[in-house]
DNA sequence: ATTATTAATCGTAATATTGCAATATATAAA
DNA sequence: TTTATATATTGCAATATTACGATTAATAAT
């Protein structure tokens, strides 16, 4: 059917899950790359550099804002983007504590 | 198209977003905390813990199973699940790493 | 041998995602 | 005002994902 079914499963999971499906593109993975590389916001330059199609960038950096990991600010035709910090430590955080659950000691195999 | 042009990537970005695609999804979190909370494998049970159709979540562990967090053994009619202990902590800081980058200093917004 | 149990696979329907051309929008420059 | 530039939105085609019923495979129990 394609749909999750969000619904029988808790808030904090289906979050984590949000959050790892917006990770889960390469693509966005290296705008995220880029915009740590170039220690600034990006305005523009993404299409060159990632070698998608403009119209392609532009869903790619509205799924990354959805979620809060990236914000945008307009100055004049052009649109800077750059790390959401505060929800970038935060989201950090959501992932460790889950990589960190304890591991399980007995194993049967 | 559906299709991700993952040859214009790096198989570092790859490799990123294929795990972080994995856990995309609640179901497969749920998999696994479930494998956390028990301490020890899970021989069938997830079936009507989760709430998903037998083959669905077959599915799912199969995905899991691929990328390589989680591992299985045959003992008679069942199957014993576990994390991968070796590849999680590999995976664990794949992730950190990337969270990790130096957060950009120069804010335009 | 027959039956029960468990999990994987197959087939299929519904929905989601990816990518881009075409277009729209909005500001800057001339 | 007209034109150029940068980004967003729309519409669509191709492919992927999710979910599950039906079936299969393989062992255990009777």
């Amino acid at each position: 059917m394609g749909i999750t079914k969000s619904e029988i499963f808790t808030p904090q999971q289906n979050r984590l899950a949000s959050l790892a499906k917006v990770l889960g593109h390469p693509a966005r993975i290296a705008i995220l790359e880029q915009l740590f590389k170039i220690k600034t916001c990006v305005c523009g330059d993404l299409v060159e550099e990632i070698g998608l199609a403009q119209p392609t960038i532009s869903q790619h950096l509205k799924e990354l804002k959805n979620i809060g990991l990236i914000k945008g600010e307009i100055t004049g035709t052009r649109v800077c983007y750059c790390i959401d910090v505060e929800n970038w430590e935060e989201m950090k955080n959501t992932l460790s504590s889950f990589f960190d659950l304890s591991l399980p000691e007995n194993h049967c195999c």
